[in-house]
RNA sequence: CGCGGGAUGGAGCAGUCCGGUAGCUCGUCGGGCUCAUAACCCGAAGGUCGGAGGUUCAAAUCCUCCUCCCGCAA
């Protein structure tokens, strides 16, 4: 079957790997442009496009999608399935009408669940126990297409977004060859999405990162893992961030304001009081510095307990 | 030329403005104490202050260039 890839971040590397070891035939990749990135804003091409080229596949980046020139150009190619994983943009009706299979995409949810950009940060910032990807025909609307494949995963206790983002990758990746194989046969079927069932995982801001001590522990323990690695959770003790990349919910022996650094001491930890309780931070990072345990961070910061943390944004 | 912070014994920091004996909290090693502890007491080792030049009687500290780390923004 010849197709044609579109994918961005690193999610989507995994998936095209494998289709083109399966033996498809990928006649090109689009991916989003390059964009200017990190410290002196290089420009940088997207990991889809690094990959594709460094397997000599052919690769496209228009600005827009919805263009002639590109419908063009996909109908010259002839596809017989486009695969679509995290390109960042959605689809017309005319690019979804071009291959003879359809467009088919893959989410890293259990649709109608966590539709939209972020499925696996919200998923474990919700809390949720499970989640999974989807492969789904692709529609106009937002990941609202019938569902074709889906597998379940559930996700660790202790889970970082890092680590279900790799692992979903790897699932994404197997499930797609699968979904071909069963359209290429001929035995693919699909099942419209439950919409009463469908809720939004909406695309992140720096801001959805920032620490609510007003929340309980565990929420604010999911919200620590869902975030990392990107953007990490923060907070801010007397003006200066600190970003929290481990946390884990602490007895409910002691109490504070929320917000209230509880204890702030090298040998008992570094605990901040919340809703019900207390959340004990485990790794941090202050401003301008290297990633560090709660320990070594009390042995060199002046940070004293009763100190309230959470002040709003500038 | 996007904006900004940083590099000081093994770790995390102070000292730099205003040049003059390298300090703090830990860790490590040796000894002591204790039923016991990321406890306590005594002692010790460990630093060309990121690199290269320059100024000076004297540079962690002032000047120039370089390397590496990090935050913001995108």
């Amino acid at each position: 079957m010849r197709l044609v890839y579109m994918g961005t971040p690193d999610f989507a590397v995994g998936p095209l790997k494998a289709l083109a070891e399966a033996g498809f035939e990928v006649l090109c990749a689009y991916s989003q442009p390059d964009r200017p990135k990190g410290r002196g804003l290089t420009l940088t091409p997207p990991p889809v496009k690094a990959f594709a080229l460094s397997r000599g596949i052919d690769v496209r980046q228009p600005e827009r999608v919805k263009n002639e020139a590109v419908y063009d150009e996909l109908r010259a190619m002839a596809p017989d399935v486009i695969v679509v994983a995290a390109y960042g943009r959605l689809l017309p009706r005319e690019i979804l009408d071009i291959p003879k299979h359809g467009c088919v995409n893959i989410h890293a949810s259990l649709l109608p669940k966590y539709r939209g950009a972020a499925p696996i940060q919200w998923s474990i910032v919700k809390g949720e126990k499970e989640t999974g990807v989807t492969t789904m025909l692709m529609s106009e609307g937002l990941d609202e297409g019938d569902i074709l494949l889906a597998e379940k995963t559930p996700i660790g206790p202790d889970e970082t977004a890092g680590e279900l983002y790799a692992r979903l990758s790897g699932m994404g990746s197997q499930l797609i060859v699968e979904t071909l194989r069963l359209i290429e046969s001929g035995r693919a079927a699909s099942v419209p999405q439950d919409g009463t069932r469908a809720s939004f995982a909406p695309i992140i801001k720096k801001s959805d990162a920032r620490i609510d001590f007003s929340l309980r522990a565990e929420e604010i323990v999911n919200l620590v893992r869902g975030f990392n690695p990107w953007p990490v959770a923060y907070t801010d003790f007397g003006g200066a961030m600190l970003k929290v990349y481990r946390a884990e919910e602490a007895g409910k022996d002691e109490s504070g304001v929320c917000g209230e650094v509880l204890v702030a001491d090298a040998a008992r930890g570094l605990r901040v009081a919340c809703e019900g309780g207390a959340v004990t931070l485990l790794e941090v990072q202050p401003q301008g510095k290297r990633v560090m345990t709660a320990r070594e961070y009390l042995m060199g910061y002046p940070l004293k307990a009763g100190t309230i943390a959470g002040r709003p944004e500038k």
